[in-house]
DNA sequence: AACTAAGCGAGACGGTACGTCCCGTCTTTAG
DNA sequence: CTAAAGACGGGACGTACCGTCTCGCTTAGTT
């Protein structure tokens, strides 16, 4: 996905090279098509003709930047999706995820878990598009999760010696699985379940280290509520 | 997924209606087509045309019998992958489950992994199918996994009010997140770590309930070895 | 150019093959709008995409029965431009000759020599359609006129010992010519010039076989009028 | 087709326009790129990208000073072409027309007859460029035909009275026939009957005035070699 | 010397048509 | 009635060029 974001990370304005520069009214109007049509019609309905035609852009434009529908169906979901599910930074690490996973399950309720259940499939016909879609959604997510849990190791909170992948796997992979497979709904309960369980696993052996309990979890952190994509 | 096993269910072999009869040949012909186009090509190469050119039927034929490409690589798929990997019935639970999980991530690393990403995908274009694949592939083997559980919580494994479901997700889920998003991948060692995390989680407070220790994975259950497709 | 006709020649009706049966109304109507849009555009607006939009058929039809843009302009041509333009039988064979040249040039001022124009240019760029088009359409005018020319040779109106393609390449090579190149109008006095001027060169030497003379070129051979295409 | 050669003309080279003046390497470097490209690839391979990727030169600079495709490929051409087959002006005028129509139908079975088939062709599509062409290349050599027939005349070798346009379009209306419709082979033997038979009727009647007679008119006028264009 | 207009290369852009692949439906013959 | 064959209308693909446009740089005059 060669200049999906030209303009992030270096910082040489000067270079200008010859020839007529890029626009960005085509980028941005491509992208806002491309996401549109992705959230209206899914992968099924997301053709390179139909975003062409409606971002009033030709298709050799489309073509010249992303390199296949795949990679700009990418494209459009990061420029629009970046806004994250943020965690609270206070209270308990394991409060902090349970109310955090309660709302990314929230979300993939509705059009962005659509969305993301596309963008998965897709990176399956475009490798390069997948690559683009783990390293700059994916990853960037996991990371966030990553910190908490070593808050929570910090803290005593969780054991030391835990396989930080493997925990962020056990913790948000049944989303994904049932986001994806469909073979049950996103429900909160489920995924307060869920939550209990795995945590519980990452938690010290009651006798020798007690970290602190939750009692209700749904009423626990009423201010962590962060921004949630409008989805 | 109308039709995909016709001959299940009635047993009135003696009806015989007017004209010629549905010739087996064809049928089996067309879903050894579909599943080598499948396992060959993936979700990509998959086509319709390609199949009944593989078979040698005719598209009509297929069309008959299959509402759409999706439906047909389900059924595929199913008409070859139904021997599951199955859970040993000695020893513990959770030592069953983990030797399980271990044949199965290794089966999912090759290409009945790729084949099964690629049905759900699919999925995500054809609802039908998706169901047909839950129906017939998940649910079965979910149902096996649920023994299995309860097994363990008869004999004190495990707890007795864990959310069976949610349980089974947390088990299960990593595996397909990483086989489905492709973030990170399906190795030996990361399996273990997360069905030892989660059996954590499953497993009463030690100085409630000690249950049986496991202290060395990889070895126990040597008998278990159940049938693996030849994927 | 296969199929163009495929009708014509062998009667063996009873062949049938296997499969839907080519349908005439396909080929009618594209056939039909081809030529429309070839004498409303000429080759400039002559798009397959375009024909097919007219014939309200697909462009695969299309690719299916015609291997070029060129061969198709060819064969509308020829399904349309078959009525020729005959020759009187009756006189000398000279007066035959320079009355239907008559109306030939007469054809080719109007809608009909556009066409034509543009075949010839069309088969400058793919010389299966400038072979169909000679071996269909001027091959066999050229034939017409070989014979006019023998029956003035066995009257003795024309020398015996002339070489007969260079008489036809001279008789109407200059009305291409112009018709082509287009650096002079196609007229009627200029046509009478160049007929009379080569039908000289024909006409054996004067005071050995004084041939029929012709006084009032125009005026002669009234019931000689053929039929003229529509064009 | 204005601006072909902007220099020729006018006569005020003071007049001086503000502003870099137009160089001339970018003017060459595209008819001769273009022409290269005509020669090899003929009109279906002339495309004005090409031909700027071939002379270094931006499209925009060819669009500058060459309205179309059409008029770029004639002026190509005629920056190349100019030098023509010229006519001996010793002997007899119906010698110098012989021995030019055999060099004329030597060169046009050459690569040059390729270009000029496809400048007519072209013609067809862009009148402007056609009138360039008929302008600047065939009037010009019509009217050195026109020029001999002329002398012819005047020696008493033809009829006073022939009508010029049509003994032209006779003389060289079957070459241009034969190079453009391509039914028959360009050959010496053929265009040495087309002159003798054409040249007959331009001949006044033997009894009153016997002109000059060719025996072998292959071996005549050796000296008559004009320069011929590479091709 | 500074200014200004044009020439020129580069390349972005909206656009048209291409020729191909596959779709899903249909009409026919063979078994 | 099933099955194979294949014609057909259709949608989208990814590509080649089109002709126009906006840039930066260069090359001369003019002021």
């Amino acid at each position: 996905m060669p200049n999906a974001n030209p303009r992030s990370g270096d910082s040489q304005p000067a270079v200008r090279r010859r020839g007529r520069p890029r626009g960005d009214e085509a980028r941005v109007a491509i992208l806002e098509a491309a996401y549109a049509v992705l959230e209206e019609g899914g992968l099924v309905g997301f053709t390179i003709e139909g975003v062409a035609a409606r971002a009033g852009a030709a298709k050799t434009t489309i073509y010249r930047w992303w390199p296949s529908r795949e990679s700009l169906a990418v494209a459009a979901f990061l420029s629009v999706a970046l806004p994250r599910i943020s965690f609270s930074t206070t209270g308990s690490a394991a409060n902090a995820i349970r109310s955090q996973m309660r709302r990314l399950v929230a979300v993939y309720s509705g059009k962005t878990g659509r969305v993301v259940r596309d963008l998965v499939a897709a990176g399956n016909s475009d490798p390069t598009a997948a690559a683009a879609f783990v390293e700059s959604y994916v990853r960037q997510r996991r990371q966030a999760v990553r910190e908490v849990l070593q808050r929570g190791i910090d803290a005593g909170e969780f054991r030391a010696e835990i396989d930080m992948e493997a925990a962020i796997d056990a913790l948000y992979g049944p989303v994904f699985y049932r986001l994806l497979v469909g073979h049950g709904p996103l429900e909160k309960a489920w995924t307060m379940s869920v939550a209990d369980l795995v945590l519980d696993g990452l938690t010290p052996d009651p006798f020798s280290a007690p970290g602190e309990e939750h009692f209700n979890a749904n009423s626990l952190d009423p201010l962590s509520a962060g921004p949630i994509p409008s989805s």
